[in-house]
DNA sequence: TCTATATATGAATATATATACATATATAGA
DNA sequence: TCTATATATGTATATATATTCATATATAGA
């Protein structure tokens, strides 16, 4: 890593921020299941076997940090992945993990 | 991203523990500490004010984790970042909140 | 072996937070 | 407007965890 992409401290707590949302497992489950299309709440909620009341509190936090963009369509509002920054780190730390299976 | 790649859940768990662990202010910046070149436990605990004891507990999550590695010298232990996935995960993270900056 | 220093570990606790439950808002259709 | 449905929000709480402090282990040098 440059030097000059050396976070400050401000931005360090601003990038743990953003880690942190992806570091609970509904929270992960919810970015995933938007990945490859836009998914309605209440769709996400069925799939992952959430309260629709949990998968939009998580929504709000997701879409808060700009991991996660909504799209209403009347009363549905689909949510999709927010950019390809998203996608890459997502991908990245699953090859790592992946990596971590000679046991 | 591909169907292929859709981890299933346990999968999932794993990922998200470890966006837990640069979840956390401290530890991400230990992670930034270490990204350049290897750095003692003790260095790590002057540079970014934190005692020995919380660094290394610290230390020990990255480790088993592989976010970090270890390598002894005498009675000195140097920890640097895992390897490049971490750095790109940290990367591109980084870039996605600087582009938040637009307030 | 004895001492000093670097790192690691164990346990206690204050704080943060994921979830559940109740309620509110928004939109569509009758 | 009235009803039904999809999302969103407020609050309470059980659980997780970051940090501190005390103690242990490991290595180097005398």
């Amino acid at each position: 890593m440059e030097k000059r992409d050396q976070p400050n401290d401000e931005e360090a707590i601003l990038v743990a921020e953003t880690f942190k949302l992806l570091g609970d497992p509904s929270r992960l489950r919810i970015a995933l299941a938007v990945m490859e299309e836009p998914v309605a709440v209440g769709a996400i909620a069925e799939r992952l076997d959430l309260s629709p009341s949990l998968v939009s509190h998580h929504l709000r936090l997701l879409r808060a940090a700009r991991l996660v963009r909504p799209e209403r369509d009347g009363r549905t509002v689909r949510y999709s992945i927010h950019d390809h920054h998203i996608e890459h780190v997502v991908k990245d730390m699953l090859d790592h993990i992946r990596e971590g299976d000679r046991s």
